[in-house]
DNA sequence: TTGTCATGTCAATAAATTTCGATATGTTGG
DNA sequence: CCAACATATCGAAATTTATTGACATGACAA
């Protein structure tokens, strides 16, 4: 759960994922496209997106597609802001 | 809004703020002490802490007390808890 | 004023993360 | 099989962040 927090302190990482529209999937290209990294580096932001759970991911042929994984950080940032109302 | 979630995507800024029993202050020393780090470097996480108003402080005589922000960490986690479940 | 205590700041080093190009892997179409 | 394509991974360099002890500051008490 701390990851999510770490995954979300980048700005890199915070404006991939404001590129999804709702319930959008995005893959690799559309993604690295729209940003000003290099492909590389981008699939390095991917996986740390990933590994947060943050992000979810189908490969489909030669495409990895990512979505956003609206229920984890839905349930992260309830269980958090529960922990704050309670304990702070 | 986005320096919140890099201050907490820190293992040692995360036990720095678990520290603080409900509503309670605490002073530099008090948190050096029930960390493994140098004063230095806690302080160094505090000041982290303080710049995303995760912590508010007051200095009173030689000492500089902190507490947690809950409002702040509330209306953060309010609005992106918000942001998500609309947009995500 | 002098000494002590709590904390902040500085400069240097260490460690972690980010970044990129090159290369590898795996997929599809010819 | 071969070529083209999408993506992942590797290794090195650059950048950022963390860490520390030494020193500075500022408050209080004697």
């Amino acid at each position: 759960m701390a990851r999510v927090f770490t995954a979300l302190g980048d700005e890199h990482r915070q404006r991939i994922l404001l590129l999804f529209d709702k319930g959008e999937r995005l893959n690799v290209g559309q993604i690295a496209a729209a940003s000003t990294l290099a492909r590389s580096t981008v699939s390095h932001h991917l996986k740390v997106l990933h590994a947060a759970e943050v992000l979810c991911s189908e490969k489909i042929g030669k495409e990895v597609w990512f979505w956003i994984n609206r229920r984890w950080l839905e349930e992260t940032l309830d269980n958090v802001l529960a922990y704050v109302r309670q304990n702070c």
